[in-house]
DNA sequence: GGTCAAGTGGAGCGCATCTCTCCGCTTGAC
DNA sequence: GTCAAGCGGAGAGATGCGCTCCACTTGACC
């Protein structure tokens, strides 16, 4: 890939992954506000169409080429990582802030309906965090840091005697699955909807029984049938 | 479509639609017997790829060339109509059946086990019932009469104070959506994964708490991320 | 103001993947 | 033996992807 631009400019050729290339000399002016709206613009078309998104509408959003893309992300996973390894640190801190929530029951919930939130927000973050796929490096490091505070908060629910003991670690990220697939296909529809089902899972997960708090806001049986009909293949 | 081939064949051109030729003349030995090699090939093929397998699959599955199966069948929809048809009104069986159930309660849980394992052994299925845009004609309408017996088992459970008040019959499918999507996800790994999460969600939908009844198998946490990696996009 | 590396835009390449057609060859029915 | 019916499968045509290439523009520095 690099090899065929040596004959050209060894000397910088093996330094200048156009990643690196910002701490080495500094961006012309346009070149920087470039890279902002890029940045931006891939915020925005990721969390609104997940990681399907192309490196051209991010360009086009952006209002500048795909070659300004290349220019700055040697390619679209570079980009990618670039942006979601931020967000998914964030997750990591969501579960590390549960675990200082008092009552360990609260702290499980919350994690989940923060987590569930930001997902349901942003697709891309939520692709970035179930698939794996993108980001073997830095994201997902940040997977395990988040299996680990997981781990934690399942434990410390159930010596409290709130979580059902047969409930494992390995139950969260399948319990957040089900609830993105709600979000995911409601979404357009009833962008708040996901919250119902997962208080409805959270009294399966009670060991005291369910909340007898109300559930969120019921679907309509013609919203339903809209979100099912053409959703992703 | 049909416009383009009048001029060699006027007066058949109307009723040739390659399904209904079936009935004017009996097929040759030959091409009958093609036609159940198809037809157990797209059962086959779709079950285990979902919607998503392409007529080619089907073809080479049925050891024919592509060519034979849209002689059969004009196109790929109507080879869907004509396989999924029967299944789906399988699924209104199950829920009227589930209607018979003495128990008012027993038989919702019934209904959602049974239609769980059908979608989760049938991809194809899986895809029919959720996704509407296929089948508009036939196979939609069957879906409005599995929403009527649906209405039907979830008042029936409320009326005996087995079900949450708060429920309302739109949950259902969405409920359905969930544990499709840990049966997509997982399926590979731990084909009966699914039931875990019914389960669970059974147990937040029920009016009297859990049931306390233990929960199938939980996950490993190797499974379950070897099963998020590489999924469908 | 002139110079030129750095930066730019977007047409388009190469690839993959679909659904479906076309046509020269084969075969079963009479 | 005849020939319509049936056949296989190459490939047309559409779509959509990630990414490259290069003629042109522009900001930074003298």
């Amino acid at each position: 890939m690099s090899a065929d631009v040596v004959s050209a400019d060894v000397v910088s050729a093996d330094v200048v992954s156009a990643e690196t290339v910002r701490d080495c000399r500094p961006l012309r002016a346009d070149a920087a506000r470039n890279r902002e709206r890029i940045l931006e613009a891939a915020i925005e078309v990721f969390a609104e169409r997940g990681l399907e998104a192309t490196p051209d509408d991010v360009a086009h959003r952006a209002g500048v080429g795909v070659g300004t893309v290349y220019r700055r992300f040697p390619d679209k996973e570079a980009l990618v990582e670039a942006l979601f390894e931020e967000a998914v640190n964030g997750i990591v801190e969501l579960a590390l802030r549960a675990g200082t929530i008092t009552d360990s029951w609260d702290g499980l919930v919350w994690f989940l309906e923060k987590a569930s939130e930001r997902q349901a927000e942003d697709l891309g973050l939520r692709d970035v965090t179930m698939h794996c796929m993108y980001g073997r490096e830095r994201i997902s490091r940040a997977r395990e840091r988040i299996v680990r505070a997981v781990n934690r908060l399942v434990e410390r629910a159930q010596r409290d005697g709130h979580l059902r003991a047969d409930i494992v670690p390995a139950d969260v990220p399948i319990i957040e699955l089900m609830v993105n697939s709600v979000a995911t296909t409601t979404g357009r529809v009833a962008p708040d909807l996901w919250r119902r089902y997962l208080a409805i899972v959270l009294d399966g997960l009670s060991a005291h029984g369910p909340s007898l708090s109300t559930l969120p806001e019921a679907p309509t049986h013609e919203g339903v049938e809209q979100a099912l009909i053409c959703r992703r293949g």
